[in-house]
DNA sequence: CACACAAAATGAGTAAACTTCATGTTATTC
DNA sequence: GAATAACATGAAGTTTACTCATTTTGTGTG
């Protein structure tokens, strides 16, 4: 097979021209270097492709075939050629977003959908429940930002801080605890739990709160949306922990309200990791900056 | 724009195969030719399109775009350049069929179905009522066979005859006409004569038997289909000028009968006319054949 | 952590393909 | 039938792609 798209791109322009010598002129080509080029076609497929014995000379069957086969194959090949040019510049590409933690989504969805009138072009996606580390996703090419709050820096890969946020206990106005300033891992000893259902070793709640104090809670309970666990404090009397950035207008209407956990209170910063070579598209500096003002996406 | 179909093989030779190397190989290209091609489109896109420190090495979101296009064209370009092989051995291609006389369609009809079983993927089609001359449209690829009796030898074109045939009056049985054993000019100067509506010249009754004579008939009435005309043959008393091909079965059911024009009758031959590049081709000596075995074909 | 192994990148030389230039051939026009 | 226009052809030059040899990188192992 020595077709190529070059003959394909001749093919059209003759058929447009109706002549060798102005087809070769559109092409910046000579008329020699076209005559040549059709002349290997024919040979290859052992059959005449236009006659050159008509004024505006038309194509014959093998021809006509090929310039539809054209008519079909290079709008598309333009079209993605162009599309991948511009992902260079970094006005589009594919955005596949990794979070690790549910309650991101409360800020996300927001930022997306601003995101999403700044940069039609970017195929945006978001993944959860991956079947293995969303770094290694990240490396394999399956999605393309890891939204995290952890920090296992990589080759190839680099992390860009989005903000800051305070883990707060979640717990009604008139629970036992909410006299408290602030609550230890010992008080939680005799509380229902309210989480997210992922393993507890991706639980800032127990790896960093509750595991090295050894204190276990009386009971846990597992909830898929923020929504519902704030409903489950509030109807079972329970506990959660959630990031500060969830609890801002639902609280008040929960009669909710949130203890620091510790004295110091347990902080951590939120990540975006995305591989080297793409750090610096215009579409994946858009979404990052976006994530820092995520207070203003609100407006 | 330097992308070619090559590079879109290569790419899809390294998703199937995970690895340089082995792609290489499927291609009969070196491993370095590929490290080299692969290169030349990420320079000129300016951005990488797979990872190679996964282990079965795995495409970027560019990569996967153009993997995508890949997957898309490659099928089709596949699927034209085998039938542009297999017509240059003639056993496809496209078959436009431009015909000068109506009566053509009585027995051309049965021979195409018949054809069509023998040669599925030849396109065929039927082109009657062009705007220029059928050989004129044939020496510019618009159709590519013309059927008729006039043989106008021209550089290019053959001619293949198909069979012979001799026009003869249609009249009734009771029809003063019938009782003689041949016509002349002047004995349809008082007649109706039924005909195909096309020009005069175009006719063999007028160019070659009437306006030799200088004779008029009394009067003409046009009808595009055969049956038509024999039914306006029955009904008005008419006479018609049909080839003897269209006379058989249909004959005894209106009443009908024939006699010669002129003491010797008025014969003539049936010529295909090809495109001399398209002779050979089996397609093309198929269709001949099988219009040569017309009278078999019924069976 | 060094080692070995596998796989990709690199660089220089070579072969192939494409293009150009000059010229020949063919078809059409007046 | 000469003139013109358009395509074909052949040889030479240039670009492009490929191969071979070698280096670098990444991966897995003792």
């Amino acid at each position: 097979m020595i077709l190529e798209l070059r003959h394909l791109r001749s093919l059209q322009a003759i058929q447009q021209c109706g002549s060798l010598a102005r087809a070769a002129e559109q092409l910046h080509l000579t008329q020699s270097a076209l005559s040549h080029q059709i002349k290997t076609l024919e040979n290859y497929y052992d059959t005449p492709l236009f006659l050159r014995s008509t004024k505006p000379l038309s194509l014959t069957p093998a021809g006509l075939k090929l310039l539809d086969l054209a008519h079909h194959v290079l709008p598309e090949v333009e079209r993605v050629d162009g599309q991948l040019h511009r992902h260079a510049q970094g006005s589009t590409g594919r955005l596949y977003i990794a979070i690790e933690c549910h309650a991101c989504f409360e800020w996300l969805i927001p930022v997306l959908d601003r995101y999403r009138q700044h940069w039609p072009e970017v195929e945006i996606d978001i993944r959860l429940g991956l079947s293995f580390e969303p770094i290694t996703a990240l490396q394999r090419g399956e999605v393309d930002l890891v939204i995290s709050s952890d920090r296992r820096p990589h080759k190839s890969l680099c992390f860009e801080p989005l903000f800051d946020y305070e883990a707060r206990l979640v717990l009604t106005h008139d629970h036992p605890l909410a006299g408290k300033a602030y609550v230890l891992p010992q008080d939680l000893a005799d509380q229902t739990l309210v989480t997210y259902p992922v393993e507890r070793k991706r639980l800032d709640v127990f790896s960093r709160f509750l595991q090295p104090a050894n204190v276990e809670p009386a009971r846990t309970r597992q909830a898929e949306l923020t929504a519902i666990i704030l409903l489950l404090v509030s109807t079972l009397k329970g506990v959660a922990v959630l990031p500060d950035w969830v609890l801002r207008e639902t609280m008040s209407q929960h009669r909710l309200t949130t203890r620091p956990l510790g004295e110091e209170g347990m902080h951590g910063t939120l990540y975006a990791t995305v591989r080297e070579t793409e750090r610096t598209a215009d579409y994946i500096q858009g979404f990052i900056k976006g994530a820092k003002n995520r207070l203003n996406a609100d407006t």
